[in-house]
DNA sequence: GTCATGGATGAAACATTATAACATATGCGC
DNA sequence: GCGCATATGTTATAATGTTTCATCCATGAC
């Protein structure tokens, strides 16, 4: 597969990939993965996660409810936000502090907290997973008694599409 | 100087220190900084700086407005967050994305980026400042063709005094 | 001195993000 | 079918943050 867009080693999308690809790819994923821990991806919950793939960045609750609102009638702050829940607790989404905002997990088979690089420029957010940055949290906190239970880590910056060539 | 609850090397605040010492020294030490800088710390700026600072952990922007409505009448949203968005420009306080809440900090002079450890379970905040981290995420972000601009980096968990004994 | 200028504050309204509370529906085991 | 837990609908409200325009006030030019 020479179009990964989303892999690790790649983490910022390429311009014109085939999105619909992703974002079938990881609904497909989050079926199985929900399938395997007896959780219900409900058509609400499924909807709700593939408005966030969709959005192929980091979109906010209430643009996901216009989008829903194309989808459903009725739908309402809650509806969102209670969906977001369920797919945060499952680990297919990630909430961006900073942003307030969401953004689809590439990797939601382990559960973890992502670490994210975040154009200021065209606004994309690419997760990483950097054990090296973990660790060095966590070596500071355990020198000063802290018990970690979560560690958020917001980048921002330019993209290498964004930043200036040289 | 045996009582310095906010040193680096003892970022969790002993539990009954003379916390008004340290408002003290940090609204001296703003005081000096923005003379030097041509910053005007004016008497609104110097009491939303006095109030963040005595509430002794993150304290949100309306928390802070109802204290300042103590201090003085006709205090408004925009009231504070002029205050704070000086305040923050002036490195003399940090902001928590996860909390929507604001902290003083402990070593305004160079300007930087908080990264802090938030104990869920007494509020408190401790400010690090983690070369190794910094560096962690530096690699990674220059590795991937990222342009750092600023970095997030707030843990959550259980402090010192909090955690259980074992 | 006073006058122009720009930054700081006052004041009202509004925008955005998130949650509470309670009713209704739906799926699932029995 | 019944009963239960979970999910969703619905309304209202809370919490956080911004826009806009008017007014004030310190400072420097003249």
């Amino acid at each position: 597969m020479t179009t990964t867009p989303t892999s690790p080693e790649a983490p910022f999308p390429a311009p014109h990939h085939d999105h619909g690809h992703c974002v079938a790819t990881a609904l497909a994923r989050a079926e199985a993965l929900c399938q395997l821990r007896g959780a219900r991806l409900t058509g609400l919950r499924r909807q709700v996660l593939e408005l966030v793939w969709q959005s192929h960045g980091p979109i906010g609750a209430y643009d996901l409810l216009e989008r829903l609102r194309g989808l459903r009638t009725g739908a309402a702050p809650p509806t969102v936000y209670r969906a977001l829940d369920f797919l945060m607790d499952q680990g297919l989404v990630h909430r961006i502090a900073r942003l307030n905002a969401f953004v689809g997990c590439d990797h939601p088979e382990a559960p973890h907290q992502g670490q994210f690089l975040i154009c200021t420029s065209c606004g994309t957010a690419a997760e990483l997973t950097e054990p090296e940055i973990a660790r060095a949290i966590d070596r500071r906190a355990a020198a000063l008694g802290f018990q970690v239970e979560s560690r958020t880590v917001e980048v921002t910056g330019l993209c290498p599409r964004c930043r200036p060539p040289a």
